[in-house]
DNA sequence: CCGCACCTGGACCCATGGGTGGAACCCAAG
DNA sequence: CTTGGGTTCCACCCATGGGTCCAGGTGCGG
């Protein structure tokens, strides 16, 4: 696929953030390694798109939080209108909901703000190559959502919990307040507060947000 | 997080492919690289336990089809007995069960034999620095396995909450209280009730409940 | 320079939640 | 038949949560 090169091409790379504090050390890092050529830098996705139309680019170091145009939507543009050009994402937040929208838009990459200036050339020519390269973070998560779905059955719960008690703790994971679930059970509130009590010294549950969550992971909701 | 190393530290490897034919030029070709030395060769998955054992290494290079134990389980092991050893998957196969499994015991890095020597290189790089690198092909299909499965994303959060927030509110999901989040913070606990309370009316949240289903929904915790 | 968004903090009020103790009923198993 | 678990309910207490209103400080962009 790629061949041996020890003549190092030069990598074309656009550097996009919207915060100059961070934008400018970094393209003037960046431009430090010997392969790199910082040929734009972007505060926003507009601007990124500019920069790609009006000179040649490999990859483009993507910031998400833009303002006008974000980093998701730019990522978007560039792989409808410039397949040729890798996006390596670069942000603070890691949670699924960027990660999907990101690499779902043809991000090669996703680096958290962590990263070293080592993991940053790294990522991107690794982009450039048709690699894709991810923070260890990223692709834990990453690998979490995938694995989420098969889970239907009783996954930690003691086993001496009752039906009715693991339906309150279903509708907990609802979100439902306690008069609520009484309503639906066609029980009175203060029987709901009993099922809850023992069934919160039974399971260990601290309170209500941590019954959601193990609500969750049990599959009940 | 990592250095700028223009002296580049050593790269001890281990390679492991049962075919001689494969194994034993691929050896010769990454102890090329000045930072790559390859330790040791092993044709199953006991022999590279044996290897990891016996000496000082930072990356296995991991062919998945062996005899006596293949790659996902020799993974597996290494990432439990030796979580400091990355693997990096190099195989004939780019099939979602392959991947998954794979990813899934612990390998920081899937390539096909596709990836030239570059490429190897480069992901036993990433691996050793903590990153994961993916061949394009392998990503499409980790992404495309990802996004079959997306229930309720049309519950995303809105954007307009600020990064405190959302911090928060992923404190929240892991089922803290307020006083808890406050001092995570190292802010007072009216400072936690006051962005809970913006967070709540930007993102539509009823209760603490809800906000502990937004945020695992939004992988926030 | 002024406005705006964000983060910070305080005061107050009231609803809800969580804990305790007790009590009645049913039903199945010992 | 008697015991015990499950379910149903009540009364009481108080910590926490959720809502409202207000206000100072900061940093950025028009």
């Amino acid at each position: 696929m790629s061949e041996q090169g020890e003549k190092v091409q030069q990598l074309r790379v656009v550097v996009a953030d919207d915060q100059a504090a961070v934008r400018e050390p970094l393209a003037a890092v960046l431009g430090l390694a010997e392969d790199i050529e910082v040929v734009a830098a972007a505060a926003d996705g507009t601007e990124v798109l500019a920069a790609v139309s009006g000179a040649a680019v490999d990859v483009v170091l993507m910031d998400l939080r833009m303002p006008v145009m974000d980093g998701i939507e730019a990522t978007r543009r560039l792989s409808e209108e410039h397949p040729e050009v890798a996006v390596v994402v670069l942000t603070t937040f890691a949670d699924d909901e960027s990660i999907l929208a990101a690499l779902g838009a043809g991000a090669r990459g996703y680096l958290t703000k962590n990263a070293g200036r080592q993991d940053i050339v790294r990522a991107l020519r690794a982009a450039a190559a048709g690699q894709s390269v991810l923070d260890r973070e990223v692709q834990d998560r990453l690998l979490a959502t995938v694995r989420t779905k098969p889970q239907a059955s009783g996954t930690s719960l003691p086993q001496d919990i009752t039906p009715r008690e693991r339906e309150v703790l279903g509708l907990i994971g609802q979100g439902l307040p306690n008069r609520a679930i009484a309503e639906q059970l066609f029980i009175s509130e203060a029987t709901v507060k009993t099922h809850i009590n023992n069934l919160f010294a039974k399971a260990g549950i601290r309170d209500r947000a941590d019954a959601v969550r193990r609500a969750i992971a049990a599959g009940l909701a």
